[in-house]
DNA sequence: GCTTAGGGTTAG
């Protein structure tokens, strides 16, 4: 796509180009090593299509040497895209003179409008070029020659697929071909055992050419939504058929699909991981675009709104579906609205809430927003498999009056929509993917809708979102293990409702607290209820050094007590071993003089460490801070409201079998428990609340919470499943929650505060993973 | 195993 600015006039132009003047342009000119000469008329400004996408239009006249034809035709319309347009934006002035080649001849849709020529050329990918006359002094233009892309060679601009022009097949060859939409149909069952893609293209040629695609695979059908759609076509054989070329499918067959409007983004519709596609078919991609945007005699699209159906029409309609209902073996209802009010009444199918999935909430025909659509014979195999909150276009629809109780004709039957059997005129249905251009007016009409602050009564629909009424447990994050049969509701409904209450409900997590998930590890007391961190490392260490400084070593007659040089020169660490029992026990020792790291140390030998001072020539425990006991990388903390600590003396007949509860038993403490507490922000469209992780914190994560306290494989269990409900960078799609929840009321300081608590779910998958 | 459909309104 270079341009050449040239300063001498027989030394750039490559002799091969034979010039062809201008007025003497016609659609068959051969554009194959021709070239126009011309001085550039008109410079449009340069229009940005997207990111490093350009287009430009030029006017240039033909050059003075030829004046002596009729004016009008003389000068004609450019237009340039891509890097070829940026680059001749920034080179070319006013004036210049300029040689173009490489392009293509079209019809010039403003020929009416502007008075130039009929035909316009259009250039875009490696074969267009332009050479470029500077007009003024040269001088001024030669600091622009540098900057020009070098003539790429033809051997790296070949490219690895050749396409034929609609007008050049012949039978029998099998091609590759592209075109743009004129008729399609969606892929139906053959009576074979393939479904069948019918459509009809044309090209620049203006060659209408049926095709038929067979495959038993949907996914290797071209994705077509719209008249006016472009598709690749790849392998495709000629044949003669009632007098006119057709092309079928052949073994090897592919498609690509692209949106047809000129500017849209080239998004290739293909199912195939790997496809080729270079800046040579970008071009050509463009140059139909340009093309098609230029015909009138494209057949329009039948697309209507709801608002624009009257009754007997038929139009394609693209709308959400909000729920369907299997009526018998060859219909099927589908519910659906695009947002707008139809003007005529709208027919309630009526249905069992049972036969009905999806949005039970409205009834159809509500406020004339929701449509009911009938789908018959060979398309309930389609209908029967969509999703509610799916956007699909429906087409060739019929608008049929029901006029039961109003007289025929009167124009004021309700309104209901067959989608008849069969597939002419291209009736089905297909589903639009969310991200489509087509879908953003659709999108923009219902979240006016919803913001509608006059129509509540809505609010369990809209605030739905589509992905939300997706049946495929395989995507929902979590599950719920309760056997209420509590329908799911909209974060709205949970916010407006009474507590206490319960609900479940299907929603995202935007945030959590706290971050740092160490910190959702609490310590609860059973008795008072209270809650409190887990102290802190450094704060533990202070309280041990701190008990450094007691008094002097206490013997105790129920223990032996033996004595351990520290890290420390003349501190002493006592060890008060039991001397109950048959041999004396080991199991449990109490330890005293020793530094927190010490304690630890000595505890890995799984050994019970309960650290101790003495006062009053007797052992009592530390401050209530520190653990109470250190069991390998286990830390049991007592409560400092509810214990009782008292001396040291265990009694022989107290012991039974050691373990947490006797240990805090003989010491006169009440235990603290691990918990977890965490905040999610939960929304779902309609709204976002916070709810507690707490109670079933554990079955939710599946890991106890002081296995997490001990186990840094666990706390990063815990890390990995927040990770992928609200995946960090925010780059990746979060995940759906199906989650139980309860609302009830905290009075604190005389204010009542309604709280929401998440029970009864489990993340799926965690259970797996624990068992690392 | 080598076909199917080959556009052009249901009739609910």
């Amino acid at each position: 796509m270079p341009i050449h600015v040239v300063t001498d006039l027989r030394a750039e132009v490559p002799s091969h180009l034979k010039k062809v003047p201008i007025p003497q342009l016609n659609r068959s000119s051969a554009v194959l090593g021709t070239c126009v000469k011309g001085k550039v008329i008109k410079k449009y400004p340069l229009v940005s299509l997207e990111e490093d996408d350009y287009v430009l239009k030029t006017v240039i006249q033909e050059h003075e040497d030829q004046l002596s034809l009729p004016p009008g035709s003389t000068s004609i319309n450019a237009i340039l895209f891509g890097p070829l347009a940026k680059e001749f934006s920034k080179t070319v002035n006013q004036g210049d003179l300029v040689v173009m080649a490489g392009f293509v001849v079209g019809r010039s849709p403003t020929a009416q409008k502007d008075g130039l020529h009929p035909c316009n050329l259009q250039l875009a990918g490696v074969d267009a070029c332009i050479y470029v006359y500077p007009s003024s002094s040269t001088g001024s233009s030669t600091s622009t020659i540098s900057a020009l892309t070098p003539v790429p060679s033809a051997e790296t601009t070949k490219p690895k697929y050749t396409y034929v022009a609609l007008k050049d097949l012949k039978a029998g060859m099998i091609v590759n071909i592209y075109g743009v939409v004129t008729f399609f149909k969606q892929p139906f069952r053959t009576k074979g055992t393939d479904y069948c893609s019918t459509l009809k293209i044309t090209d620049q040629s203006d060659i209408k050419l049926g095709c038929t695609i067979f495959s038993e695979k949907l996914e290797d059908h071209p994705q077509i939504y719209k008249i006016g759609d472009i598709v690749r076509l790849h392998r495709v054989k000629a044949q003669f058929f009632n007098g006119s070329i057709n092309m079928v499918s052949t073994l090897g067959f592919s498609v690509v699909t692209f949106d047809g409007t000129v500017g849209s983004p080239m998004v290739p519709r293909t199912c195939s991981r790997s496809f080729h596609f270079s800046d040579e078919d970008r071009h050509t991609v463009e140059r139909l675009r340009a093309w098609a945007a230029s015909q009138s005699a494209l057949p329009s699209m039948s697309s209507a709104l709801l608002s624009s159906v009257r009754p007997r029409m038929y139009f394609d309609l693209t709308c959400q579906l909000l729920a369907k209902a299997v009526m018998d073996s060859s219909c099927t209802l589908l519910r659906v609205w695009d947002g707008t009010r139809c003007a005529e009444p709208l027919l309630n199918v009526s249905v069992e809430p049972e036969a009905l999935e999806g949005s039970t909430a409205i009834t159809g025909g509500r406020d004339n927003l929701v449509a009911n659509v009938l789908a018959y014979d060979n398309h309930v195999e389609v209908a029967r498999g969509l999703k509610p909150g799916s956007y699909l276009r429906i087409y060739n629809l019929h608008a049929i009056s029901q006029s039961g109780d109003t007289p025929p004709g009167s124009g004021t039957g309700h309104l209901s929509f067959h989608l008849h059997g069969g597939t002419a005129y291209g009736r089905g249905i297909r589903v639009l993917p969310e991200d489509s251009p087509d879908l953003q007016e659709l999108k923009r009409t219902l979240e006016s809708l919803r913001s509608d602050p006059n129509d509540s009564s809505l609010v369990e629909v809209w605030c739905t979102p589509p992905e939300s009424f997706d049946s495929d447990p395989e995507n929902i994050a979590t599950e719920l293990t309760c056997d209420h049969t509590l329908s799911f509701v909209p974060l709205a409904c949970v916010k407006k409702a009474t507590p206490p209450e319960g609900f479940h409900v299907r929603a995202q997590l935007r945030s959590y607290q706290p971050e740092r998930l160490h910190q959702a590890l609490k310590l609860h007391c059973p008795e008072c209820r209270t809650l409190q961190d887990v102290p802190d490392e450094e704060t533990v260490s202070v309280l041990f050094q701190e008990a450094l400084r007691g008094t002097e070593s206490s013997r105790e007659a129920w223990a032996h007590t033996r004595h351990l040089d520290s890290s420390d020169p003349g501190r002493k660490i006592s060890l008060h071993l039991p001397s109950y029992g048959e041999k004396g026990n080991d199991e449990l020792i109490f330890v005293e003089g020793a530094t927190l790291e010490e304690v630890c140390r000595l505890s890995e030998g799984q050994r019970g460490m309960i650290p101790v001072k003495s006062s009053d020539r007797k052992l009592t425990l530390l401050d209530l801070s520190t653990p109470v006991l250190i069991h390998g990388s286990k830390r049991l903390y007592g409560c400092k409201r509810c214990s009782q600590v008292k001396w040291l003396e265990p009694e022989p007949e107290e012991r039974g079998e050691l373990n947490d509860r006797s240990i805090a038993e003989m010491l006169g403490v009440k235990l603290l428990q691990y918990v977890f507490l965490l905040k999610l922000e939960l929304e779902d469209g309609s709204g976002s609340l916070d709810a507690l992780l707490w109670k079933d914190a554990e079955s939710f994560f599946c890991v106890p919470a002081s296995d997490a306290a001990a186990n840094q494989k666990m706390q990063d269990q815990i890390k990995q499943t927040m990770d992928r409900f609200s995946p960090p960078g925010g780059s990746l799609e979060r995940p759906w929650l199906d989650l139980c929840l309860r609302s009830y009321t905290v009075e604190e300081s005389g204010q009542q505060t309604v709280c929401y608590q998440i029970f009864n779910t489990v993340t799926r998958g965690a259970e797996h993973s624990s068992q690392l």
